[in-house]
DNA sequence: ATTCTTCCTG
DNA sequence: CAGGAAGAAT
């Protein structure tokens, strides 16, 4: 038991990496998909930033707390200090110093005055886009467009034990105060955090001089648009200008040429251009700017990302180099995994572990490091004799995280399709002694391996199940380090969840799939049905149901071998060994019925032999005239329970439940 | 206190 | 198979 003790805390250590990685997430990419202004900074300047001269620099780092503010304060340097604004009222009457370029807009008043219609229409458009971003969590629990579901699922993953640290965002009123960020955290992740705001803070100063950038090209546009209006709007002391590097002036200077404006209009989405259909190319300007940009996010992202990983997670620090340097992970860290994973299997086959480590994929390994647990997936089929045979789907144990559906269905055909396959049959030729010498085959060796939840797990046709909140909250508690895409969720097709249909109850095609597990193991830990039924919302209630219904087969199992074993008995069998179930048994026969009612389930041949050996130990212990203890049976329990085979890792395909009914 | 397992019952 | 009780293990 200490081993599956072990595993477990393996796998707590995998959760809570995974918490932590989440942790890191909302200060970066997940933001991308939070309703925090800071992210989305790109799209928004590329659509929404520039209103005429009236842009708004609190787009870039406040909130709906700048819908209401005026033009003339401008913190945006220090992140920390825009979370700590209170309110826009206290803001405004008590301007929080800031580094340097406090009184840059300062002097957008005048310009203001001579907003018109358009621009002031513009304004409130900008403004009711903030609001919608800033607006709290609750108030779109119902939003369940795809990014609503993925935000909605990073917001519950915020919740997830030991998530207490999670970053508050920074929009919201009432909980902005920077101040919360890192004292959550304990001193390591404090520490952290405060190298993490460093690192915002700079990335946000880097957004912040492309906007301006930006501020400068559109600015020219407003300029050339509004000369005719008014001359005293053109050159205001702070404008942009004066605030930008003298190394960014180049790049001003160009976009300050008035052609350039209806082009850079277009792609700025401004409505302006509603008017003036005729589309002009890229300006070069713009590639300036979007080059400028690319590079300077190509740059400061990984820095970000690794010191993140670092700080947060210090053993991501060596599984980065691994990833970065060597694909294939040393057998150390794979021995390592292989032996936490080992759960309930006291019977340890150190040598099958050992030899199976060194294959793998590099995709595989990325994926699997990027899970943050690489464990020593293998998805080879096994057979009784102990020889590993290769799998026809070789690379189908990695490759679930990321399987199509056309993969999906190469595993339900080689589940099921095993008269040409025979993927974890048994050839007819077992060696039951190799049941007596403590089973040294090379099983496989999948228990614990964190499944990779796909991102793109396949829709179950069969039973799709209506996106009710409910669903959706299901959606959300999934642990998303997991997938192992946590890092890149923009990279995702935007939907990455919508698609993943998790069940909130079992279903006939999960008991199904339960049986024919029970050929594989009889004993299996809940950590271990969690990773085989990833399609189900676990709860305590499911969980328990799902222990149920194996100890509902074990009786079942356990009666019809220990009437077996008395009727052999009073058939007068001498020699225990003589007890053999083969697949013409009635004993096999009933169970067969039992657990694999269609037969359309090759039964594999380890399970022939525990149910050998289950029949010759009940025999043995009713010869012996043990059945007289209540407790007759324990031993028996103690041994069978050592017997537990791997399953293979076709059981954890996404559908495989829902197909396995319709087979 | 929780989880897991067995046993019993329906 | 589910529900519940009881005990063991953690």
């Amino acid at each position: 038991m200490d081993s599956r003790t072990g595993f477990e805390q393996d796998r707590d250590c995998v959760t809570s990496g995974h918490g932590q990685g989440l942790k890191l997430e909302p200060c970066f990419q997940t933001d991308s998909l939070l309703p925090s202004p800071r992210t989305p900074l790109i799209p928004q300047l590329l659509s929404h930033t520039v209103v005429g001269r009236n842009l708004d620099p609190t787009i870039l780092f406040a909130s709906s707390q700048a819908v209401a503010l005026p033009h003339d304060y401008k913190c945006g340097a220090c992140p920390g200090e825009v979370q700590a604004l209170p309110s826009p009222r206290t803001r405004a009457l008590a301007p929080v110093p800031c580094a340097g370029d406090g009184d840059q807009l300062s002097n957008q008043h005048p310009r203001e005055q001579l907003c018109d219609q358009h621009l002031q229409a513009k304004r409130a458009r900008v403004e009711s886009i903030i609001q919608g971003m800033s607006l709290p969590p609750t108030s779109q629990a119902f939003d369940m467009s795809p990014e609503a579901a993925f935000r909605h699922e990073r917001e519950k993953g915020g919740e997830m034990p030991q998530e207490s640290k999670r970053k508050p965002r920074v929009p919201q009123q009432d909980v902005g105060a920077a101040g919360q960020v890192a004292p959550t955290g304990g001193s390591s992740h404090g520490k952290g955090c405060q190298q993490l705001k460093e690192q915002l803070c700079f990335l946000e100063q880097q957004l912040r001089w492309l906007q301006e950038k930006f501020y400068q090209v559109c600015d020219s546009e407003d300029a050339a648009q509004t000369q005719e209006d008014s001359e005293k709007e053109q050159p205001l002391p702070g404008e942009p200008e004066d605030r930008l590097n003298k190394d960014s002036a180049t790049a001003t200077s160009n976009s300050r040429k008035v052609p350039l404006r209806r082009s850079v209009l277009e792609v700025c989405g401004l409505e302006e251009a509603e008017g003036r259909g005729d589309t002009g190319g890229l300006p070069s300007a713009l590639r300036v700017l979007s080059q400028a940009l690319k590079h300077e996010l190509a740059v400061v992202t990984p820095q970000v990302v690794d010191s993140v990983l670092k700080t947060v997670w210090p053993k991501a620090d060596s599984h980065i180099q691994k990833h970065h340097h060597s694909l294939p992970m040393g057998p150390d860290a794979r021995r390592e995994y292989s032996a936490a994973g080992k759960c309930r299997k006291p019977l340890a086959k150190p040598s099958a572990m050992n030899a199976s480590g060194s294959l793998g994929s590099p995709q595989a390994e990325v994926l699997l490091g990027a899970s943050g647990k690489s464990l020593g997936s293998y998805a080879g089929s096994f057979s009784s004799k102990g020889v590993r045979k290769s799998s026809r789907v070789p690379s189908m144990g990695y490759s679930l995280g990321s399987a199509t559906p056309v993969q999906h269905s190469q595993l339900l055909s080689q589940l099921l399709g095993y008269r040409k396959h025979s993927l974890w049959g048994s050839d007819s030729h077992e060696s039951p002694s190799a049941l007596e010498r403590g089973c040294p085959e090379p099983l496989n060796l999948h228990w614990g391996t964190v499944k990779l939840r796909s991102s793109i797990v396949r829709q179950q046709q069969h039973h799709p199940l209506p996106l009710s909140p409910a669903n959706m909250d299901s959606l959300a508690l999934l642990p998303a380090g997991r997938d192992g895409h946590s890092e890149l969720p923009a990279a995702n097709d935007g939907a990455p969840f919508a698609s993943t249909h998790m069940q909130e109850a079992l279903t006939p095609g999960h008991l199904k799939k339960a049986k024919l597990m029970f050929f594989f193991t009889r004993y299996p830990s809940s950590t271990l049905l969690k990773t085989y039924f990833l399609d189900v919302q676990f709860s305590r209630c499911i969980t328990s149901q799902l222990i149920k219904w194996f100890s509902n087969f074990r009786e079942f199992y356990y009666i019809q071998v220990e009437k077996f074993a008395r009727q052999a008995l009073l058939e007068g069998v001498v020699d225990a060994c003589t007890l053999q179930v083969s697949r013409d048994s009635e004993l096999f026969r009933a169970l067969n019925m039992h657990y694999n009612k269609g037969n359309d389930f090759e039964v594999p041949g380890r399970f022939l032999e525990v149910a050998s050996l289950t029949l010759q130990e009940f025999f043995s212990a009713v010869r012996a005239g043990k059945d007289a203890d209540p407790s007759w049976k324990k031993p028996i329990y103690k041994i069978i329970s050592k017997l537990d085979s791997d399953i293979p890792e076709g059981f954890k395909a996404a559908g495989c439940s829902q197909e396995l009914l319709h087979s």
